[in-house]
DNA sequence: AGCACGCCGACT
DNA sequence: GTCGGCGTGCTC
């Protein structure tokens, strides 16, 4: 007897098969086996679906002829078949942001699995199981022994007696890792199939953060107790810590937002490392959120969740709040540093003292305030280290032509191409237009081109020239008979574009051997320098008067988190200081970041939110068009508006969501591509969901007609980041 | 999305 | 006379 079977295939929603494809099969496969499956003239990748799964919003559903149907071309019986929780993980996901089941499902699947044929999975699969070694010894963690702070101890206690969420509002050093090593050790001892999923925002900072999961588990439970999945990895990396982790053989997944979709048979527990962290939201395919699909998941399986930060996002600041006034997340709060023990105790863990430099009072276009260059000087005379931070990487910004106003427009996208001295290129930074800087002004020919603002790369330069004059203490010799020069390091994007690079940079830091560091937001994130007793933010204002309502957010976060880089050496920490040079010293994001008062700072910003009605206090979808022309771009996007209006008569939800107008994105126009968007809002989450998915059948319709002509893509980002 | 079929320009 | 441009259409 053969079987009609409901098939996912990777297709995206707008290609009429969103829906799950029917097969014959002779076996009746559960739903979540794995098989390959002939579609047209090619045989892919597909998992066993659930019979009763609905079609894709806006695709109807048409049955076809059983006689129709081809065989399944083969089954990868070697994999066990895909949990009930993650089908309904993978489900909701695909319907929450608006995207087909079978496009979010096999994208979460490691892409080798897509490529190999059921016969060399079985090979792979034969290999694994011979090298799987036994798993460890029963001796006790040895850092387990190490004494925790009273604020540790406290939190780990709640955490492992409460239900949760729970959200870790720690302090920079305040020994979060610590306490995500504890209550993952606690589990995986209590319970010897439970798995724990740890997330980190960035792969650099995976190899970290695996070090030491690694050191604290490996001996207790095995060499493959630990595995990692994030992009940076090869093909059969990530498969092989995918299948470890399938087969519950790992017990301990680390990974990026990707990891959120890894299948975890015995998943307890779930850490979101720097919850607040812009990078858990996907931007491309499913724009999903790894730290909210985290949270879902919890629900979904009964693990707990515990998300961490020292300046979590507002969306979490707001649901941790007590829960008498509803807050649904449980808070535990560590606000002191870990000392490190050796220094006097009235020092350790002291909090960096926060100065700002007014910038209305000092010499015009300074870029190093006088009195930071004194200070920067004195830590260079101590034998310390200090950090100067500008989000801006290059030289340059822009170039400029005094006489005919020429400026390095890039011929591709409406943004400026910035000025890279160290190769002599002008680049773009949104398409990767690149060319030499030309000798004189492309436009009149006048050979006096001149530099605009500063990135990293100039400041670096410009540092040098300020601090030539000084000397590294105790450094004379026959070579350099008054001392060597003052050493100077960047970290950015560029200067750490080759592999390895990064670490060979952080380790000359960490040996001393750099006196300041200068570098983007890469190095504001969680490297912990030992010996690093100022950080400089030379430029921060800029976000103060964003347009998008999110900047103040970031902005507060990244100066935190930078301030976290100084002074984590106990011995140091009471004389650690962050600088700010700013025009605008009283404002109250400023005077809540001297205070190291994130909760202030978060309640005022609350206010505003509400006030105007923004998120947490209400919900947002964005949709984005791509085409030639922007009014090609827009077009669509007012088409589809105009049958929105009449969906939502019919849904009677006109009182309920907002549709604000097309408009050009911030950034118009990147590689030739003309980009507009268009934001809908509504206070329920329930009402955007009912009517996004309607709508989506008239996009996609809309995309048939004459105003879709000419539309290259489009796409819907539910909960954006960025407006 | 892939991959076909299908109809008009510059090359061996 | 062919190779190849990408415009529409189909895939359980």
């Amino acid at each position: 007897m053969s079987h009609r079977l409901p098939v996912l295939v990777q297709t995206p929603v707008y290609s009429q098969l969103a829906g799950p494809l029917s097969y014959r099969s002779e076996l009746c496969l559960a739903a979540g086996t794995l098989v390959r499956v002939p579609l047209g003239k090619r045989e892919l990748l597909g998992v066993v679906w659930d019979a009763q799964a609905e079609a894709a919003p806006g695709v109807t559903e048409q049955e076809i002829a059983a006689e129709k149907l081809r065989p399944i071309a083969a089954v990868l019986d070697g994999i066990a078949p895909l949990s009930a929780t993650w089908r309904q993980l993978l489900t909701f996901t695909a319907h929450y942001y608006q995207r087909s089941v079978g496009e979010v499902a096999l994208a979460a699947l490691p892409p080798q699995l897509r490529d190999l044929s059921s016969v060399q999975v079985a090979r792979l699969l034969k290999r694994q199981a011979k090298i799987r070694p036994s798993g460890g010894s029963d001796h006790p963690a040895p850092a387990d022994a190490l004494a925790l702070t009273p604020e540790q101890t406290s939190v780990i206690a709640r955490f492992e007696t409460e239900a949760g969420p729970f959200l870790l509002f720690g302090a920079t050093g305040s020994g979060k890792t610590e306490v995500y090593l504890r209550s993952v050790s606690r589990l995986l001892s209590s319970d010897v199939t439970a798995q724990a999923m740890v997330m980190v925002p960035e792969i650099n900072l995976t190899p970290q953060l695996e070090e030491r999961f690694r050191a604290r588990f490996n001996p207790l439970f095995g060499e493959q107790a630990v595995v990692s999945l994030h992009s940076g990895m090869s093909p059969a990396q990530r498969l092989k810590s995918w299948l470890a982790a399938h087969s519950g053989a790992a017990r301990i997944v680390l990974g990026t937002r990707m990891a959120v979709f890894a299948s975890l048979p015995r998943l307890k527990l779930i850490i979101v490392d720097e919850e607040h962290d812009p990078s858990y939201k996907s931007q491309e395919g499913a724009r999903y959120s790894a730290r909210d699909l985290a949270l879902y998941r919890g629900r979904l399986e009964g693990a707990k969740v515990l998300l961490g930060s020292a300046t979590p996002s507002l969306e979490t600041w707001y649901h941790s709040r007590p829960r008498s006034q509803g807050g649904r997340y449980l808070r535990l709060e560590m606000p002191s540093r870990v000392g490190s023990g050796t220094g006097p105790a009235a020092l350790a863990g002291a909090l960096p003292l926060v100065r700002r430099v007014d910038m209305n009072h000092q010499p015009k276009k300074c870029v190093i305030s006088p009195p930071l260059l004194e200070a920067i000087g004195q830590r260079v005379a101590r034998g310390e280290q200090s950090l100067v931070f500008l989000n801006r990487r290059g030289y340059a910004p822009v170039l400029y032509c005094a006489d005919c106003e020429w400026k390095s427009e890039c011929p591709h996208c409406s943004a400026y191409r910035v000025f890279h001295k160290i190769d002599r290129t002008l680049r773009c930074h949104h398409c990767g237009y690149t060319e030499r800087v030309p000798r004189a002004c492309p436009a009149c020919g006048n050979p006096d081109i001149a530099a605009l603002g500063r990135g990293t790369e100039r400041l670096e330069e410009h540092l040098a020239d300020l601090l030539a004059g000084l000397r590294r203490p105790g450094s004379v010799s026959e070579q350099w008979p008054e001392g060597e020069p003052v050493r100077i390091a960047r970290i950015d994007a560029d200067s750490t574009r080759l592999k390895g690079q990064l670490e060979s940079q952080l380790a000359r830091v960490h040996s001393g051997e750099v006196d300041v560091l200068v570098g983007t937001q890469m190095i504001a994130k969680g490297h912990d320098f030992r010996r690093i007793t100022l950080v400089a933010a030379i430029n921060p204002d800029s976000a103060l008067f964003s347009s998008d309502f999110r900047a103040p957010e970031r902005l507060f976060g990244l100066l935190m988190q930078a301030t976290g880089r100084a002074g984590r050496d106990a011995d140091m920490g009471g004389e650690s200081e962050m600088w700010l040079q700013t025009f605008h010293p009283k404002h109250p994001l400023f005077e809540a970041l001297k205070r190291h008062d994130y909760p202030a700072f978060a309640e005022g910003q609350l206010k505003e939110r509400a006030q105007a009605g923004m998120p947490p206090f209400s919900f947002q979808a964005l949709v984005r068009s791509e085409a030639r022309t922007q009014e090609v771009a827009q077009g669509f996007l007012l088409a589809a508006s105009a049958g929105a209006v009449a969906l939502l008569e019919a849904q009677q939800l006109t009182e309920h969501i907002t549709l604000y107008p097309a408009v050009p994105m911030s950034v118009q126009r990147v590689a030739d591509v003309e980009r507009a968007q268009m934001l809908i809002e509504s206070p329920s989450r329930t009402a955007l969901q009912r009517f996004l998915a309607a709508w989506q059948g008239t996009l996609q319709a809309t995309r048939q007609q004459p105003e879709g002509r000419g539309l290259i893509r489009w796409a819907i980002d539910v909960d954006p980041m960025a407006i």
